[in-house]
DNA sequence: ATCCTACGATGGACTCAGTCCAAGTCAAGA
DNA sequence: TCTTGACTTGGACTGAGTCCATCGTAGGAT
C-alpha cells in the first residue's frame, strides 16, 4: 500500500502519521473493516489517533477512488481497499461475513434501454446474500 | 391491499387500526418510503399512532415476506410492498429517487459454483446507480 | 351484551453510526 | 528555524432505529 501513500503525496496529501497508518490498516485482500474496527487497529498502532480522523481519511480515500464504502443492510459501512479490481459481494445474512467474488456476465448490460427511464445509469452493485460455511452449519445442527 | 388484511388476518393478527393504516399508506406502485414518511403519513389517518409501531408492522410484514426492506447506502431503509413480483432497484444517487426494474438475465446463475466459497446462496440484491433525467439536466446545465 | 386477557400500542429513554466544530498541533515549504 | 494553513482532537450533536414498562383493546369466551 506504499503507492497508495505515494498517490497520496502526488496530489499534495499531508503525510501524517495517522494517514499512514490508516492507510497500513487496510493493507491486504479480503479487507472489509468498520470505521471502528479501522480505528481500533490503527490506536494499536498510534494509541491516540482519534475517531473523527478515522473518519476523514475513509471519507476522503473513498471520494478519491482508493477505497470503496460497502453498505451493509442496517450495520456499519464497511471499507474495501480492493478498489482497482471491479468486484462484487457474497454477504453471510446471519454473522455479516463479507467474501470478493466475480460473477460472469456483465450485470450492467442486463438492464435494457426500455427499463432505464432516461436515467444516465453509471454503476451496478451486485449483492449475494446467504449464509456463510460456519452459519450453515450452526443452523441446521 | 385489503388481500394483504386478509392475510394478516389469516395469520392471527388481531385487525387494529394501526395496522390497517399502515397497509393502507404502503397500498400502491413504486412505492418506496422510508419509516418515517410511513408514519407522517399513516398519522394523517390516525393522529396518535406513534412510530415503535410503524415500526413493529413493518418489521413483521417484512418478516411475513409481505413488504421487502431496501436499504440504500447511508440513509432511511425504504420499505416496499411490491414483494410479490422480484425486482431490481435503479437509484438516482443524487435525489435518492427509486425505480423498480426488471434486468434481464438471472443475476442468481451468474454467481459461478467455484465462487461461492461454501456459501448457501439464497437472494441476490442488484443495484443501479445513475442520475434521473431530472438530475442529469440539472448537473449539466 | 359484557367480561377477560393476552396481544398490541405508546412514548420516552437509550444505542449506535456517523457528523460537526472550536481549539490545539504539526508537516513541509520558505 | 520559522510560519502557516492543513490536519487532528475530543466532545457535543444528529438521525435512524431499538427497547421497555405501562396502558389499551380486539376478539374469543360466557
Ligand atoms: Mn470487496
Ligand atoms: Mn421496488
Ligand atoms: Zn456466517
Ligand atoms: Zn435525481
Amino acid at each position: 500500500m506504499s503507492d497508495l501513500l505515494e498517490r497520496l503525496r502526488g496530489r499534495g496529501w499531508r503525510l501524517t502519521s495517522q494517514r499512514r497508518v490508516v492507510a497500513q490498516v487496510l493493507d491486504g485482500d479480503h479487507v472489509h473493516l468498520t470505521a471502528d474496527e479501522v480505528h481500533a487497529r490503527a490506536a494499536l498502532l498510534l494509541p491516540e489517533i482519534s475517531r473523527a480522523t478515522v473518519y476523514n481519511t475513509l471519507g476522503e480515500l473513498v471520494s478519491l477512488g482508493e477505497v470503496i464504502e460497502v453498505s451493509t443492510d442496517g450495520r456499519a459501512k464497511r471499507y474495501d481497499p480492493n478498489a482497482h479490481h471491479p468486484h462484487q459481494h457474497l454477504v453471510c445474512s446471519r454473522c455479516g461475513m463479507i467474501r470478493d467474488v466475480h460473477p460472469s456476465g456483465s450485470p450492467l448490460t442486463d438492464l435494457p434501454p426500455a427499463e432505464r427511464f432516461g436515467f444516465t445509469v453509471s454503476t451496478v452493485e451486485v449483492t449475494y446474500r446467504g449464509l456463510c460455511p460456519g452459519c450453515t452449519q450452526t443452523l441446521s445442527s
